[in-house]
RNA sequence: GGCGAGUUGGCGGAGUGGUUACGCAGCGGAUUGCAAAUCCGUGUACAGGAGUUCGAUUCUCCUACUCGCCUCCA
């Protein structure tokens, strides 16, 4: 069987990977707080554990294999988000916006880390689903004596669990010394952190034996981790923003909870996603969202392809360095994804290269598969290329299509004939005529050989083109439907009737 | 101040104690009515210093620089 190394963070050193029972290997990732559109930071956890899921399911068989992933849908942003839009005039209930809130982001989420080829984990336990287990759970920490309770918050006595930072590679003395902590009154000691809180009566809460109140943040990836995975699992993964403080409570909670297991084996941490080679920050004016990105790139690219040019330039930079956004990386990535696809151009089989599993059996080493795939392309091996490509989740159907030079376009397709004839009869001023005029209409014809043609659209110049049209033309072509530029490429009815309209067009001016 | 990661050719990005992946760009050529695409060829880089060694980009130490975390953050 493959040997898969991980960088395990609580080690510090790539390490052999073994699975408490390879029957189950199990894997818990810290999913989004469900407050808004997931942004690029988001999406890198889920990409990066994604190829891991792969992975694993490769070696180990698709049903020895649980990842969970949370969704945090209890948390004061999502509180503070649903309070602005009352504000804003909405006139239902605090908890009435925030189901609706956080029922409409889980959806988003779903939608754009489908888009990036993302597998669904088996759960996704939702946050407020567990609070009966969390409740327990701090009641468990309260009789061994590692919490307490105080002026209607429950905290973690992190002076009662010794290894309190291990992790993250620091003491209690000397974040204190830090000194950029809470210091609030009820507190033991100044790094004691917030297991169970009081709640207005108009915020979240649910009945506890410390009052009515909602959960700390820390809690609910013990509590479900616990649940789903028992109190001994084998891989916690989550962006390395986590490791402190969050990953460090969750261990102290778990492992105080449940003294006999030993929580999660592996710890791995992704680095953070930058762009332009700068951090990606609000403030910066650099902040995209997963959407925002792909509406961007629909612009240009069939809806499918813009997922997948993401999702490679999201695995090309090594886990546990930071990515970087940039245009250029895109572009690269999107010839990238044009050249494998000519390269499986009518391939039928698949089959995965096992240099690609043991180049990502060595701590996920994306780059060295991609390195195969490029000789697999440059040899000719298709098969092989798709199937590993589709390993990696990449080179779906809708992909592989952007390489096809030949395919009927009705109306146009009689134009294209009639240029391909004027080539041959070597009457290239009309030829170049034709393709001029196509051109005007944001149809860029590209020629690949003597009689094959593949027309380009360039949906700027169509928006443009069809803005400038007489209203009749413009209603008969967009019908009543809503048109949205970005999406002529999935909207194959109006793709359709533009080709013909700019086809019969250009027909008529050259009779 | 504390903790951690990193510094490889123009850029991105692997890897190795001695034979310098790979991708993009560049350059040269082929092909092409033109445009685009495609194909072939081409690149001796490993932050600086000291040490270990027959030999270090690869190991050790130091220095410099970059980045992240320490506060909500993926």
């Amino acid at each position: 069987m493959t040997e898969i190394r991980l960088h395990n963070s609580r080690t510090r050193r790539k390490q052999p990977f073994a699975p408490l029972d390879a029957q189950d290997v199990r894997m818990y990732v810290c999913g989004p707080t469900v407050y808004d559109r997931a942004h690029l930071g988001n999406a890198r956890p889920v990409v990066v554990f994604d190829v891991l899921y792969r992975l694993l399911r490769h070696v180990y068989g698709k049903k020895h294999v649980t990842y969970v992933r949370n969704f945090t849908d209890v948390d004061d942003k999502i509180n503070a988000r649903a309070r602005m839009l009352q504000e804003g005039g909405d006139t239902r209930s605090l908890n009435e916006i925030i189901r609706a809130l956080t029922d409409e982001t889980i959806d988003w989420y779903h939608a754009d880390m489908d888009a990036l080829g993302a597998l669904r984990p088996n759960h996704e336990p939702r946050a407020t689903e567990f609070i009966v287990q969390m409740v327990a759970m701090i009641q468990g920490l309260i009789d061994k004596g590692h919490a307490y309770a105080a002026e209607g918050h429950v905290l973690f006595d992190v002076r009662s669990y010794p290894e309190y930072g291990k992790l993250s590679g620091r003491s209690v003395d000397d974040m204190i010394a830090g000194a950029r902590v809470e210091v609030a009154p009820y507190k033991r000691d100044p790094m004691d952190f917030v297991l169970w809180k009081p709640s207005s009566v108009e915020e979240p809460g649910w009945d506890s034996p410390w009052g009515r109140g909602r959960p700390g943040w820390h809690i609910e990836c013990s509590a479900m981790s616990h649940e789903l995975l028992g109190p001994a699992f084998d891989i916690h993964g989550g962006g390395i923003d986590l490791q402190f403080p969050h990953h460090e409570n969750e261990i102290a909670q778990s492992c105080c909870a449940h003294p006999d297991a030993d929580f999660a084996n592996f710890w791995l941490h992704n680095e953070m996603v930058q762009v332009e080679g700068k951090k990606m920050s609000k403030s910066l004016g650099n902040f995209f969202t997963v959407r925002d990105l792909l509406d961007e790139l629909e612009k240009r690219m069939p809806k499918r392809v813009a997922g997948e040019v993401i999702r490679l330039v999201m695995i090309k930079s090594h886990y546990r360095q930071p990515m970087d956004w940039t245009e250029a990386a895109a572009k690269e990535a999107e010839a990238t994804l044009r050249k494998w696809a000519r390269a499986t151009e009518n391939v039928q089989s698949e089959k995965i290269d096992q240099r690609v599993i043991d180049a990502l059996s060595d701590d996920l080493n994306v780059w060295g598969a991609i390195t195969v795939l490029n000789e697999l392309a440059a040899n000719g091996d298709g098969s092989a290329l798709l199937g590993s490509a589709r390993f990696l989740g990449l080179l779906s159907e809708e992909v592989r299509a952007i390489s096809q030079a030949t395919e009927a376009y009705f109306d146009l397709q009689k134009l294209l004939i009639l240029r391909a004839e004027a080539r041959k009869e070597k009457n290239f001023a009309r030829a170049d005529l034709i393709r001029k005029r196509l051109d005007d209409f944001g149809i860029q014809l590209v020629d690949q050989s003597a009689t094959v043609t593949a027309p380009k659209f360039e949906v700027f110049k169509i928006e443009e083109v069809i803005q400038s049209l007489p209203p009749e033309d413009k209603e008969n072509l967009l019908g009543q439907e809503e048109y949205v530029v970005p999406r002529i490429f999935n909207n194959k009815a109006f793709s359709d009737r533009y080709q013909s309209f700019v086809a019969r067009k250009v027909l008529g001016e050259l009779e």
